[in-house]
DNA sequence: TTGTAAGCGTTATCAT
DNA sequence: ATGATAACGCTTACAA
């Protein structure tokens, strides 16, 4: 049968509850009996058990992790950078899909909570920036990590400079000498698409900015007003990848080649944007690291070991082969 | 404070071990009494406390899902079924991603065994048919259920008649007049290419099939080798959906228009297919309900409530842009 | 620094 | 058909 705490007692010459405070760190264990129980757990191949561990200290030793669908991949990618971060402190995790548009989404979250009792949550756009879900969570008195949080209201977690990544996205265009950039905008990452163009002293046009919603298909609509212009842009600054496919396809369909006489570029750096063609510049933001960093913090907050912050992480520019010289007019 | 189990009984006026009974599905409780726990349950708002269950009741009601890594949008489909599943028969679910490949694979699969304690494990492609890993489990008498296995050998979970599949789409494109057809495998799609060029009275050239692994870059590299023939095929059959858009990216790379000069076909309905111009012709399998199926039959085995079987789920072909008549000679 | 004893909320066992 | 009581393996509170 299984090794059991009390096993590891015997095996060590001490107490179960000296056994106790070496599994879960705790303080003044010498330093000769800590290994000494180390080295007796590893004989009997001892993991602690979890349903025990929980029901005697009346948590969960659970996190979980709610996401709405913004794309598989990068969910993906995050989940494994928890996973990893769980793994290490002997967490346990949860997914939690969440319909951030349908009513009662918030009372879905409160189900979890008292099903699972998770110790923590941890938030991914667009949940992060759900008022009501936050506010019900701080009455609730639940403790969350936020993963690209738009404001980060002194919690915890991980972010990333978005703004000043599509400044340098637009940036790298104007040097190519486009003039007229379109965008198609998901709300946030507007702002330094507008700082871009104040940076390079070219006055915005409000009509080549367009509403999307970060789809692909958003992307072909947004790229069919944007195309039908009178004076057309000459690039276009999708707000994440699978809207900037959506532009590819758009630019295809009409038979614009890209980026001979239309430039494209995205955001997120999804996998996608390597197995299109022409290939996507884009930003790439390390999702399975701010994964990893918003777990850490938040159980380090749950644990209290040590002070957990919002921590930034940060960007990389992709150039790859979407965008190109602007076409002489 | 939240409501026990001790609570309930108190209020219903029976012992613990009743309102146990009745929330086990026990038989031997009388319908007049079950009534009346079940009414003070719902009075008292009372959850089961999950950890106390299972330390008592020697499992986990837990669930592990096993993935290597093929698409991450296939992935998020079937965790969408599982956790669905789940829900309903009130068991929580674990990821664990494996690597197939790596060493020591199996080593960590006994460690997620050893940890969690699942009741039972359902496994995806490619881990369905790893061998060592799946010899593993039946000698540690872990339960488990797959998805899209190769073989079932009498096991349960879903699958899908991927050989009819394929050969369903090598009549399709056939009628339009291919008879150089090309192949990138991944090994098990193969036969029912074989099958369709055999109804079509076609005789199989080896030179036509190539060797892939699902990957993107597998379609780049078996695309240049087919297309570089002397005498080469006007369609491609590429494993899977990653694999086709390599295929894709060559011929746009090479100037080669699909599906004038040459028609591309995949295999998965990932979102991916319909983000690519042209859109993928492809076969579609319903991975969200195989997902949803498979933890059902697992659960169904763990409880043992009825039998549990393999399910046979239907495809679909989904036709879209990039098959289409084959080139005059 | 280390140990003892009393729970934690449920299910298993054995009665009745 | 129902109930009393002892586990289950760990942590907490308190003691030494």
């Amino acid at each position: 049968m299984r090794a059991r705490i009390e096993d590891v007692a015997a095996a060590a010459g001490v107490s179960m509850k000296t056994v106790s405070r070496v599994f879960n760190r705790e303080p003044n264990v010498r330093e000769e009996t800590r290994l000494r129980v180390e080295e007796a757990a590893r004989q009997l191949n001892y993991r602690p058990n979890t349903s025990a561990r929980s029901l005697a200290g009346r948590r969960s030793y659970l996190v979980s992790l709610l996401y709405d669908n913004p794309s598989p991949s990068y969910i993906m990618e995050v989940i494994e950078g928890v996973l990893a971060a769980c793994e290490q402190s002997h967490y346990g995790l949860t997914l939690r899909p969440v319909d951030f548009g349908q009513r009662g989404h918030v009372e879905s979250v409160e189900t979890l909570i008292s099903q699972y009792r998770p110790d923590g949550l941890i938030l991914t756009p667009p949940l992060t920036d759900d008022a009501a879900l936050v506010r019900r969570l701080r009455e609730l008195n639940v403790r969350y990590a936020t993963i690209s949080a738009k404001r980060d209201g002194g919690g915890i977690g991980a972010t990333l400079d978005e703004r000043a990544a599509a400044a340098d996205m637009m940036a790298h265009v104007v040097a190519l000498g486009h003039r007229r950039i379109g965008h198609i905008a998901g709300a946030w990452r507007l702002a330094g698409y507008l700082d871009g163009l104040r940076q390079a002293g070219i006055e915005p046009d409000p009509d080549l900015v367009v509403e999307g919603e970060f789809s692909f298909e958003s992307g072909i609509a947004g790229a069919r007003q944007l195309l039908d212009m009178a004076d057309p842009p000459t690039a276009i600054f999708a707000a994440n990848d699978d809207t900037a496919c959506g532009v590819l396809y758009e630019a295809a369909a009409r038979g614009l080649r890209v980026p001979e006489q239309l430039s494209v570029f995205g955001f997120d750096d999804t996998p996608i944007s390597r197995q299109v063609w022409p290939s996507l510049t884009t930003v790439r933001q390390p999702s399975r690291e701010m994964g990893r960093i918003a777990a850490q913090q938040l159980i380090a907050a749950i644990d209290g070991h040590g002070p957990a912050h919002m921590v930034r992480v940060p960007y990389q520019l992709q150039i790859r082969h979407s965008t190109g010289p602007a076409p002489r007019r």
